[in-house]
DNA sequence: CTAGGGTTAG
């Protein structure tokens, strides 16, 4: 039916003369015309046969001798009525077996098309993935137009659709949007289907901008957006901090036909859990009653995010209260429940709760995982429990649970910070018998202690084995530059500044800077300092935040230099920066004439001109 | 499609 299109006079240069071995080939099959060229569609139609029958090893002798131009027998192959799926099964062995095949993008397309045609929808996906997978593809415009070249909208919107989808499910983010994009232009119609892997890729990658416009397109193109599709842009807008925007999603939801589920309303309340500043419980405990109000029952992941944004709010009551209504309410308590409510008491320090918690949570029939160990011993860590965080990471790996790199990397920066090193180096080698790689953290804080130590040859000594790995990161610099500054040797910090960070490939920051400023104040050098400042904001423009003033004020202010430390003052201030507890306890005085007062809690106010 | 630990420097 397909077939009429082409001339077969057109094979004759295509197919030479010793095409008509086929006959040898395969004497069996019905009759092959012997006569010269043209060939009859009985030729075509025998190798079809050879497809169908799968006799690979005749079509590859036949490829070898006789068939020099691929192309043009896939052509005729796919305008036969062989079908579709017996063409791809041709294609994928003619790519894999030939040597230096390659279809064009036109005659792949071709198939593509007639397999949608036979609604062999699977079948393509599964094609456009590998085709996707490989690097070296065409460019995307080419792509599109070989689709095009068929006149089917729908068959082509159904092409673009899955290419769209194969690309995002390779994280091959550029091509997806730009596939995305084309097809506005085609005016190919996607799919929520394909649009929300496609966001979804692009969220993990924290490109926001990228989801919104996705999300608008789709809304412009009357792509209608699904529940999920819906909760992606909110996910994104929450993971943003726009928490309007994420709101504005959940109308539109409702102006769209579809109303906010469970997930929605969760993901909402993570985003002000998640938020930061005051008040932000009060809001997602808002959002949890709208929740109600809308006949939508909280769930465990809802107390789970309850629970542990009032313990990163500081609020154990908060959280405690919410724990106990979700066992009222009969919602069993999972390991992230419990991993919560464990990682907030060690956060306050209290141990020996957490130990209790764990204990009640056995009892409750939920396993502790590696990351109810890790929160313990962390806690234990943190809190100079040296043998509790060891007993701890033997029951852990007692009972088979595998520790990873950042298990190890806290008892090491434990030991490190207590002053033994030596231990902290015998874990690193534990680590790496176990097989486990010691990581650019695990030598940061073995760096780190020998600077604290005082052996700051030691330390370089150990910097210098991990140039070779391409390992040491900004906070390498950042620990080493600090243990010269604090040996007052300010000088070779910055060498390492000079030297070491840019040609690492790094950028340095803020951080970087006042580390040096700070190593200049205490060497007494205000004019070192200053130079870092110009530094500073001529190389890599960044200008003076509140550390960086913080850090001149205290060198100017233990030289006794006041009128330029509150000069400096000044300075921030009508740059609109606002000072914190740590301006106001260095130059308090400057400060309270200046208005500040600080809260029960350490905020400052300003209490004379407030505009 | 939503939830938990994580680390060195601040």
């Amino acid at each position: 039916m397909l077939i009429k299109s082409r001339k077969f006079s057109d094979l004759k240069d295509v197919f030479p003369r010793k095409f008509s071995s086929l006959t040898t080939l395969c004497p069996s099959s019905s009759p092959i015309t012997k006569s010269p060229f043209p060939p009859s569609r009985d030729d075509v139609a025998a190798i079809a046969d050879l497809i169908e029958k799968q006799h690979w090893s005749k079509l590859k002798l036949l490829h070898v001798k006789d068939i020099n131009n691929p192309n043009e027998l896939f052509h005729q192959l796919i305008s036969s009525n062989l079908d579709p799926e017996l063409c791809l099964r041709y294609y994928t062995w003619l790519i894999a077996n030939i040597r230096n095949t390659s279809l064009s993008l036109e005659l792949t397309f071709n198939l593509l098309h007639s397999l949608a045609n036979a609604k062999k929808y699977s079948k393509i996906r599964s094609f456009l993935d590998g085709f996707v997978k490989k690097r070296s593809d065409h460019p995307i415009h080419s792509i599109f137009h070989a689709i095009s070249l068929c006149d089917n909208l729908c068959v082509n919107s159904i092409l673009a659709d899955m290419l769209v989808l194969a690309y995002a499910n390779n994280l091959r983010l550029e091509s997806a949007l730009e596939a995305f994009k084309r097809a506005g232009y085609y005016g190919y119609k996607l799919s929520a289907l394909s649009c929300k892997p496609l966001m979804v890729a692009l969220l993990n990658e924290k490109r926001f901008a990228d989801v919104e416009f996705v999300y608008k397109e789709m809304i412009r193109r009357r792509i209608q957006p699904n529940v999920f599709t819906f909760n992606v842009v909110i996910n994104s807008f929450c993971k943003k901090g726009k928490m309007e925007k994420a709101k504005d999603v959940m109308e539109d939801m409702k102006v769209y036909g579809t109303s906010p589920n469970v997930v929605s309303y969760n993901t909402l309340i993570d985003g002000y859990c998640k938020l930061g500043g005051v008040g932000k419980m009060y809001k997602a405990d808002a959002v949890l009653k709208e929740m109600v109000e809308s006949k939508v029952s909280p769930n465990l992941t809802t107390f789970n995010i309850l629970i542990d944004g009032f313990w990163k709010d500081g609020s154990y009551s908060g959280s405690m209260k919410v724990f106990r209504e979700m066992l009222e309410q009969d919602v069993k308590p999972n390991v992230v429940t419990y991993n919560s409510l464990i990682n907030g008491l060690c956060s306050v320090g209290k141990v020996s709760e957490a130990t209790c918690m764990r204990d009640e949570m056995v009892s409750a029939g939920v396993e502790p995982n590696l990351i109810t160990y890790n929160s313990l011993i962390n806690g234990f860590c943190k809190n100079g429990m040296m043998k509790e965080a060891l007993d701890m990471f033997a029951s852990l790996k007692g009972r088979g649970i595998v520790p990873t790199a950042k298990t190890y990397n806290m008892l090491i920066d434990a030991y490190c910070k207590s002053g033994k090193v030596e231990d902290g180096f015998g874990l690193k080698e534990e680590m790496e018998r176990e097989g486990i790689v010691a990581n650019v953290e695990t030598y940061n804080c073995l760096i780190g202690g020998l600077c604290r130590n005082g052996n700051i040859e030691g330390a370089k000594k150990l910097f210098d084995q991990l140039s070779g790995k391409g390992l040491p990161d900004l906070v390498t610099y950042h620990i080493l530059m600090d243990g010269y500054c604090s040996r007052e040797e300010t000088r070779k910090a910055a060498m390492l500044l000079k030297e070491g960070i840019s040609k690492m490939g790094l950028k340095p920051r803020h951080l970087t800077y006042n580390i040096l400023m700070e190593g200049y104040c205490k060497e007494g050098n205000l004019k070192g300092a200053a130079n870092v400042r110009i530094q500073m904001e001529k190389e890599r423009r960044l200008r003076m935040n509140v550390a960086s003033y913080n850090v001149l004020l205290q060198g100017y202010s233990q030289k006794g230099k006041m009128e330029d430390a509150n000069r400096l003052l000044n300075e921030m201030l009508e740059k609109g920066l606002i000072p914190n507890r740590i301006t106001y306890e260095i130059v308090k005085a400057e400060m309270v004439d200046k208005g500040f007062v600080p809260d029960i809690e350490g905020h400052l106010f300003n209490v004379s001109t407030k505009s």
